[in-house]
DNA sequence: AGCACGCCGACT
DNA sequence: GTCGGCGTGCTC
């Protein structure tokens, strides 16, 4: 018996199976998907088995070394799934498996098996329990098989092995000592350290931190100690993230007619177990949520399993509380502020079947489970489906894979579908499926558009025009709530000088530095390069070198200036960066602690707050310039969501947009809530252009330190490209790229367009496997990325 | 990717 | 002589 094995060394000569004996004493334990060690050259490596053969090899191989699992961690499926990623994305086989499995199954982290409950098994395993647990590498095949029913029991749990002082999160809490509080009550001079010991004697124990919220100082509570009547003690911070919250249950919502046909539909095509795919087009606030619930209601009836996805931002407690008020503890939520053992809980809790349904982020799109019945992409628009470093995969693409696979319907919903998706709709290859009425029966905001221009010939130079500082100050003045948006973060774009016009810019990158008033520095986001900011222009020397584009920390300062009253949250990256923080400042202004909510992106989504009247698009122009195919197709989209913001409730929405383009289609179609509208304008600028959804694309780019050899090389690609690919296609370039150097290296790019091209896979698996040694030698890098978001 | 092997120069 | 520079080639 031999075993064929995708060794973990991430290089492309090693790019393949290696066939290794399957010792005697392993056959019976050794399984396709589990992790094991094998001898790779002169060392030693961790390796997945993809297949296993029972037939002796022809010739001698070396053998397995000892099992890392004790139940396989990838099914049959995601090895599938892993070829078919590494032909069809150029990617290396161990890269795409890693990405398939959360952290806590590679390289460093060892797993462990604890007893549980000693009493339940033969003192001959309990002996192998020296420290109460006990590592898979020190386990005989023998032992693994028979401690396997007590894994599965629960008698034996499964866990890695983490630095306890790392994980373990403690909190410094009070609580009271055995005394009778009336009786200590009486002794006490002091209305502070009364009242906190009635607080204490009401809710057990509180943490120091919950203190100080409540007003009481340090000083009373040490009172308090010295006195006997209470004690420090340190408690466990809570492992499950949503633990601290009750849940209620959530009962199922009555569909209305264009709900109930989407339903009907995707019904269907479940109960046929048939793979289809639908894109539902539901506008904001149509109820779209409460059809994939009941969607994946059934689906669990049927017993079958449902996979969700979402984009990062929009993953926020208010969503993942609605599902777990629908399906309770069934439910595996996946996302990038959970600590690597969190997720691995949740992982574990789908694999086991605890979990049938999964919550999560783009790499969740791997979840294994088995038996799928449904996969939902929601907001399928969203760029950040696609992985934009290696391996560049799509969310979307995966789950075609994988509902192909389980047959079962692929949903994408969207307010604002991408322009692909809604032209596969029209062509018949997807199933659209169109809501148009606002379940919630909440009024359509009206939006208004301002031109900058305008404001600027009539003498205002502020950030915000006279229409929009009229209703901010009109909103503070009832109480009602503000979110404005800008799409941009930091203090100031980059520095200018009035005299002669320079720019300082990164020596390292053809990039323009970006000023931090915090530190007052100038920094390179691509290379990391800092300096201080020039007192005067390194060029002219002149001393007129000022700040130019607003960031939202400096709007922020603009807003106290500007407006009586305002009370602001902040939320970009720089404020949400910690845990919890996102939602934090929500419930912050959810609470009426704030009046006005400023922040990037990530505001524009899912913030469902009744109190909120005024939306307000400082800077529409921002993203509209950036030289990307997509652009106005991403502006149309975030205009539109960012309005969506305003009139949920029985309050009259309003929305002010301002621009420099107001004429500009995609503001105009997104003033007027008009996707059909845009769509139409915007494919025939897209045939013209000769972009998706009309032509596919490839996007190539080289680097190296030297600009000669990058060119001298590109072209040689670009004629082998030629010679590989059929005439219909084309093969721009090479030219060079938007940022043409980063960290020294020059940048050069060939853009493939192609409406079909057979030959594509193989002329750019060809490039990567002939150009290899190459471009390893000579310090050349080369990056494929197909169907690219960005050409820049 | 690593690691060994091997073939040349400059040292105690 | 032999220590160590890094070019070349292999890993079941």
């Amino acid at each position: 018996m031999y075993a064929r094995i995708v060794v973990d060394v991430n290089a492309k000569r090693v790019d393949r199976l290696f066939d290794y004996e399957v010792p005697e004493q392993l056959k019976s334990v050794v399984q396709i998907g589990m992790r094991v060690v094998v001898p790779f050259g002169p060392r030693k490596r961790q390796g997945y088995i993809i297949e296993l053969m029972d037939e002796a090899h022809e010739k001698e191989l070396k053998s397995i070394l000892h099992i890392q699992d004790m139940t396989p961690e990838l099914n049959k499926e995601l090895i599938a799934l892993s070829e078919w990623m590494q032909t069809t994305h150029i990617a290396k086989r161990i890269a795409v498996l890693d990405i398939m499995l959360p952290r806590a199954v590679k390289g460093k982290y060892h797993k462990v098996y604890r007893l549980e409950e000693p009493e339940e098994i033969s003192d001959e395993l309990y002996t192998l329990f020296r420290k109460q647990q006990v590592r898979i590498s020190s386990l005989s095949a023998d032992d693994i098989l028979k401690l396997k029913p007590y894994v599965e029991s629960g008698v034996i749990t499964e866990d890695i092995e983490v630095n306890q002082q790392q994980q373990v999160k403690t909190l410094k809490a009070v609580e009271l000592c055995d005394i009778n509080v009336e009786q200590a009550l009486a002794t006490l001079r002091s209305d502070k350290q009364k009242d906190c010991l009635l607080s204490l004697a009401d809710e057990g124990r509180l943490t120091l931190k919950e203190l100080k919220a409540r007003d009481f100082s340090a000083a009373v509570v040490s009172g308090l100690e010295k006195k006997g009547l209470i004690r420090k003690i340190e408690i466990e911070a809570a492992r499950d993230p949503f633990a601290h919250r009750t849940v209620h249950p959530d009962a199922k919502k009555v569909l209305l007619t264009e709900q109930q046909a989407a339903y009907n539909r995707i019904r269907q095509s479940i109960d046929d177990e048939e793979h289809r795919v639908f894109l539902l087009h539901g506008i904001t606030g149509s109820g779209k949520t409460e059809v994939y619930l009941q969607t994946i209601a059934d689906v669990l009836a049927q017993n079958k399993t449902a996979l969700m996805l979402v984009p990062e931002i929009a993953l926020t407690p208010q969503m993942v509380e609605r599902f777990k008020a629908r399906f309770g503890d069934e439910v595996a939520v996946m996302h990038s502020g959970l600590s690597i053992g969190e997720r691995y809980d949740e992982w574990r809790k789908i694999r086991s079947g605890q979990a049938r349904v999964s919550v999560g982020a783009r790499s969740s799109v791997f979840a294994p489970f088995e038996n799928l019945g449904i996969i939902i992409i929601d907001e399928e628009h969203e760029a950040s489906y696609k992985q934009e470093d290696y391996p560049r995969y799509h969310a979307r693409d995966v789950a075609f894979w994988r509902g192909s696979y389980h047959n079962c319907p692929v949903v994408l919903g969207s307010a604002t579908p991408s322009l692909e998706s809604y032209a596969r709709a029209e062509k018949g290859v997807y199933e659209l499926l169109t809501i148009q009425t606002r379940a919630n029966q909440f009024p359509v905001p009206t939006v208004q558009v301002v031109n900058m221009r305008d404001e600027l010939a009539a003498g205002n130079r502020s950030m915000f025009s006279a229409e929009l500082t009229r209703a901010i100050n009109d909103r503070i003045q009832k109480g009602e709530q503000i979110v404005l948006f800008l799409n941009r973060r930091g203090h100031a774009q980059f520095l200018l000088c009035r005299d002669c016009g320079h720019v300082p810019n990164c020596p390292n990158c053809d990039i323009s530095l970006t000023y931090h008033k915090v530190t007052d520095e100038l920094k390179c986001h691509y290379c990391g390069h800092k300096e201080y900011k020039p007192l005067t222009c390194p060029n002219c020397e002149s001393e007129h070198i000022r700040e130019m584009g607003v960031g939202t920390q400096k709007v922020e300062e603009l807003i106290y200036q500007h407006f009586e009253g305002a009370r602001v949250i902040r939320m970009d990256n720089d404020t949400t960066s910690r845990k919890g923080a996102h939602e934090q400042l929500l419930t912050k202004f959810k609470n009426q602690e704030a009046n006005i909510l400023l922040g990037t992106q990530m505001i524009a989504k899912g913030l469902d707050f009744p109190n909120i009247t005024l939306v307000g698009v400082l800077n529409a122009d921002t993203m509209l310039n950036l030289p990307d195919f997509r652009s106005s197709e991403r502006t149309f989209q975030l205009l539109t969501q960012v309005a969506g913001r305003a009139g949920r409730a029985d309050k009259e929405g309003h929305v002010i947009i301002q621009t420099y383009n107001p004429e500009h289609y995609a503001v105009q179609y997104a003033k007027n809530n008009d996707y059909a509208g845009f769509y139409k304008e915007e494919m025939t600028y897209r045939k013209i252009g000769k972009y998706p959804p009309y032509y596919y694309l490839v996007n190539l780019v080289f680097s190296h330190a030297e600009m000669k050899e990058v060119l001298l090389e590109s072209k040689h690609i670009h004629q082998t490209l030629l010679q590989h690919l059929s005439p219909s296609s084309y093969v721009l370039g090479p030219a060079p790229c938007t940022i043409a150097r980063i960290n020294n290296q020059y940048r050069f790019q060939i853009i493939i367009k192609f409406k079909s091209e057979p030959a594509l896979l193989e002329a750019l698996t060809y490039l990567d496997d002939h150009y290899y040694d190459k471009f390893v030698k000579n310090k050349f890098s080369l990056s494929i990325d197909i169907n690219p978001q960005m050409l820049m």
